[in-house]
DNA sequence: GTTTTATTATTAATATATTAATGATTAATA
DNA sequence: TATTAATCATTAATATATTAATAATAAAAC
């Protein structure tokens, strides 16, 4: 009976663990981190985004992109623009340090991306995206249904 | 062309975004931690396993590993015994508390991990597993040819 | 047997995650 | 329109991740 190293947290752990090192020999060589790379990779192709947007898309919590913007702020790859329209929001832009980054970088990612790609079909692809989707179904209903339980 | 948000890292994120708050719903009511509750899952059916093991099992970093292994030890829940044979290693021991809190949750994780196993088949689950395996196969070839070419 | 090398747990420094709360602002409502 | 509720970015407090380094001990090599 298998259990905790075969549950549904630990093998998407071990995913990552496996995934993730080979993203980060490039971002190491750029001086920035996992999440600081979501940020600008965000803005690819982007005029601008308010923090929320990028929370949004990137997936970091609000609370923390404060801070990795603040890094990426003082590294000189962003700006910050508060919006004249709603003055709650504020626009982050790509400074042009920050496209040359971007530039110099997905090429990269993509080559790394590929490399994964070639690892299964384009089948099997289709089919980890389809049974991690599924896995995620009816998040709402079942949150219900423990906690009505507990 | 799907990118950012379709790729490896981005679709594992989102997967375990939405799966963790299931099970942090029970970690919260034990007033715990995910990584507190790895440790301590680590730590069933087991007598005593050294810092190093639990970081094994658990793919807890060791340096974290301290703090997690300090906060369970103030709570009570295991305790810290050094040992005899070869004085570097600490042997981790389940204190009373910690077994009865082990007996206590237990059947609540599994309740939630068969409620996600619902969501798919077995043949689903299967996919998933290899899928993910074939995904980090080969990880040292791949690292190496990466290097080359930066 | 002593010097060198490895191993284990730990510390240190910086970055991020999690949860709750706050200040400024805008939208909604009575 | 005065008040209330909602939204956005941010702060605060605690916990963890990442990388490099260290102290204590043990194993290996000379």
């Amino acid at each position: 009976m298998p259990k905790f190293l075969d549950s549904l947290p630990m093998i998407l752990s071990r995913s990552i663990d496996g995934i993730m090192p080979v993203y980060r020999t490039l971002f190491q060589e750029h001086a920035i981190t996992d999440q600081q790379w979501r940020v600008m990779r965000a803005l690819w192709e982007q005029k601008h985004l308010t923090s929320k947007q990028i929370s949004e898309i990137t997936l970091l919590p609000s609370p923390s992109l404060v801070g990795i913007l603040d890094r990426l702020e003082k590294k000189g790859f962003i700006g910050r623009l508060r919006s004249v329209e709603d003055r709650r929001l504020v626009y982050i832009v790509p400074t042009q340090a920050g496209r040359e980054l971007q530039e110099l970088m997905l090429p990269k990612i993509e080559e790394i991306h590929d490399s994964f790609m070639k690892k299964v079909t384009p089948e099997e692809w289709g089919e980890l995206n389809r049974i991690l989707d599924k896995l995620n179904e009816y998040k709402t209903t079942s949150e219900i249904v423990l906690g009505n339980r507990v």
